[in-house]
Parts: C-alpha cells; sequence; structure tokens
DNA sequence: ATTATTTTTAATCAAATGATTAAAATATTT
DNA sequence: AAATATTTTAATCATTTGATTAAAAATAAT
C-alpha cells in the first residue's frame, strides 16, 4: 500500500478513484444506503480493493465525511475571518460563494446535515468549529454594530442562522419547492441566482428590525 | 386481518403498536438505516406480525410517510388559507405553530427532506400541495401586497422560501449550531421559542426591503 | 534475469436482513 | 360446545452485504 509513483496527473490513483466514486454515493444516498459494491463498480474496481485501501466502508465513509466538513469548515473560515471586508460585505460573500458552491454540489448541506445528527459529538469534536465561528472578524464586526445600534438583535447566533437559513434551506427542500412551484432545475437555480442579491438586503433589513 | 373489535381504548391495537414503532424509527434514522427486527422489537411484536399486516417494509413505510406528509399538508392548509387573517398574522401563525410542532417532532423535517429527495416525483405527485399552496388565502393575499407596493419583491416563493428558512432551517442544522453556540437543548429550544416573535419581525422587515 | 513487493482479482465467508411458512394460540361465529 | 376464522409465534429461507483469503498479475528492487 505504499506510494511509489505520484499523482500521476490528475488524481487518477486508484485510492482517488474509490474516494470520488464513495464521495458521490455517500453524499447522494447518504451510509446507510450506500453499498460498497455500488462504489465499487462506479469506481470501476474490485470490491476487494475498496478493503485493501480503506480496511471498511465505515473507514471510508469517515475519510469523506471528514474531507467534506473540514472542506466546508475551510470555506468558512476564509469569509468569516477575511479581515478586510465590513460585516455586510460578508453577508454578501457567503450568498454568493455558498449559492454557487451548492449549485456544483447540491446534495452536501443535506447530507452534512443528517450524518451530523446521527453522529454529532463525534464528528463535531473532531474539528474547531466553535472557536472558528466565535473567535471570527464576523462575530466581533457583529457585536460591535450591536454595541452602536445598528443591529438590533443582539444574539449573534440568529444572525448566523438567519443567514444560513436563507442561503441553505431552499437547496435542502429544493424538490419540495419545486413541486410546489412547478419549476424545473433551471428554474430552481435562476431562482437561486436571485437570491445572491436579495439574501444580502433581506439581511440588511433584519439588522434594524424591532 | 379483518378489524372486529374497534380500536380498544387509545390505539393499542397490534396495527397502531407497529405503526407508532416504524414512525419513531423512520422518522429518526430514514428507511435505509431502520431495521424491521428494530421496529418489531420496539412494537414488542414478532416480526412476522410486521410482515401480516403490512406485507413489506416498504408498503410500512409507504403508509408512514403518507401519513407524515398529509399531517404537514393539512397544518400548512390550515393556516394558509384561513380566511379571517392577514397576512402579517399568517406570518406569526406559520412561525409560532411550526415551532412548537416541531420541538415536539424534531426529526420529520430532515426526514421528510431526505426522502422526498429520494422519491420525489412518487411522493410529490400523490398529494395536491402544489394546488395547496397556490391557490391559498396566503398567496392572494400576497398578490394584494405586492399589487399595492406593500412588498417589493413579487415572486411569492421566495417569501414563502423565507419564512420556511427562518422556522425549519434551525432545527435541520440543530446539531451543528449547538456545537457551535456550545449550546445544551434547553438552550437552544430558549433560542427557538424567542424566534417565534423574531421572525415574524424580520419577514415585515424584508416586505419592504429594497 | 531473478527475486521481492505491491496491487488486483475471483471466489468465498459469515452475518445481517427482509420475508415466508406451518403450526399454535386466541377470538368469533354457528 | 364445536366449527371457523383470525392473530401470533418459532423456525427457517433466500438474498444482500461487508469483509476476507489465496492466488494471479503487475511493478519495483536486486
Amino acid at each position: 500500500m505504499a506510494k511509489k509513483k505520484e499523482a500521476k496527473a490528475l488524481d487518477t490513483t486508484t485510492e482517488e478513484k474509490i474516494k470520488s466514486a464513495a464521495r458521490v454515493a455517500f453524499h447522494k444516498k447518504g451510509y446507510a444506503a450506500t453499498r460498497t459494491r455500488d462504489i465499487a463498480e462506479e469506481a470501476d474496481i474490485n470490491l476487494a480493493l475498496l478493503n485493501y485501501y480503506f480496511r471498511s466502508k465505515e473507514k471510508l465513509f469517515e475519510t469523506i465525511m471528514f474531507e467534506t466538513l473540514f472542506s466546508f469548515m475551510q470555506n468558512m473560515a476564509m469569509v468569516l475571518n477575511d479581515e478586510k471586508s465590513t460585516l455586510e460585505k460578508k453577508v454578501e460573500l457567503v450568498a454568493e460563494k455558498y449559492i454557487d458552491l451548492i449549485i456544483k454540489e447540491p446534495n452536501v448541506p443535506i447530507f452534512m446535515l443528517s450524518e451530523i445528527r446521527n453522529n454529532a459529538e463525534g464528528l463535531l469534536e473532531k474539528l474547531p468549529i466553535k472557536q472558528l465561528v466565535m473567535n471570527s472578524s464576523f462575530f466581533k464586526q457583529h457585536q460591535d454594530a450591536v454595541a452602536k445600534g445598528k443591529i438590533t438583535e443582539p444574539n449573534p447566533l440568529h444572525f448566523l442562522m438567519n443567514l444560513l437559513s436563507l442561503v441553505v434551506f431552499p437547496f435542502i427542500a429544493q424538490p419540495l419547492l419545486q413541486g410546489i412551484g412547478g419549476m424545473n432545475n433551471k428554474q430552481f437555480n435562476e431562482l437561486m441566482q436571485d437570491r445572491k442579491k436579495l439574501i444580502p438586503v433581506w439581511i440588511k433589513a433584519t439588522m434594524k428590525a424591532k
């Protein structure tokens, strides 16, 4: 299992092929509904190879899950800790960046939140997500704005929840919303594009609401 | 399988016992992760009885799923079609009613949305959810308010999305948010209680935002 | 070229899981 | 009370599924 040749070209390693197939399958169907055989077939490798490289379905899952969470956290950190941008600008960045991101990976939010629900302590204690958010420039700027009377509701969690809610929830409820609105995928995505501009406007309006 | 005695006392029928156990298990873990044996054990019945009453795991699931969706839709219909209340009042009712509801059944939203995602057409085409929402008093009042210039954004789906997002998303992300905020269940629920009053205020603020 | 090491495969195992069967227990009808 | 119908159980099947093994193929080292 040693690595002799360094990742040839663009990750066509066997290990990488398995991880890619596993990522797609887990993100789409979750841990329980995913069969290791499906992963192997999709990756075009023998089933035994999956266990040769990752020991077990669970270990493979942990690898994918960790990488997914880590990538999400990194994105979050990037925006929330950008020292140069104002709070308002950060709201715009979150809306724009995350809407683009989720359009590309529409299964990731519900996957993450479902699996965290199954194993919250285990997964979250490995990543310093609390410190990341609570010590962020974003939170400090929020406190400032509250102190200066620019924001009515003092609890920063409500502010973060509202932002994430408006950005993420429509994707989680996408099939339901498309059913209600009689929309196809393209129309839905157009609606989400609208929201890049709208959400910052709405969030600003809530800041002063009372 | 005929019903001889009418539901004795409070639904202690075998069929009802199985459904209760199945409801809890499916809501908590989803279809794929639920074992029929777990349902049988929880219901304190022989595994074969489950198949005797419901033919298969899938049929039992469909029963539970349909009832869950139907109950959700009925609740929705009740509020959205109340002819006596204003649009603002309906927003208050949705916030209050759904927050209470989801605190009692915190697994239902992510369960519904996950399973709909797995089988969107199949599940949604059985229930007239589109007609319910599009023909509702809620939607008519929204159109009026737009016509009278009381609401900036004309698309009623954005309005509905925003309301549902602010109400439902925090519950879906509950374990993550508790991790971020270092909250226990009680503290989280208190935060949700706050939102009963706050969400209507925020929604009103977004109506006039531009 | 030969040997050793790593990677891949086909075949198979063992446990889990949804479902069935035939008989026993219970309830209902006559 | 006897006959009939319904409900419940224990035992068992058949498949699916995660995992292993032993051998073959490919690659690297000597």
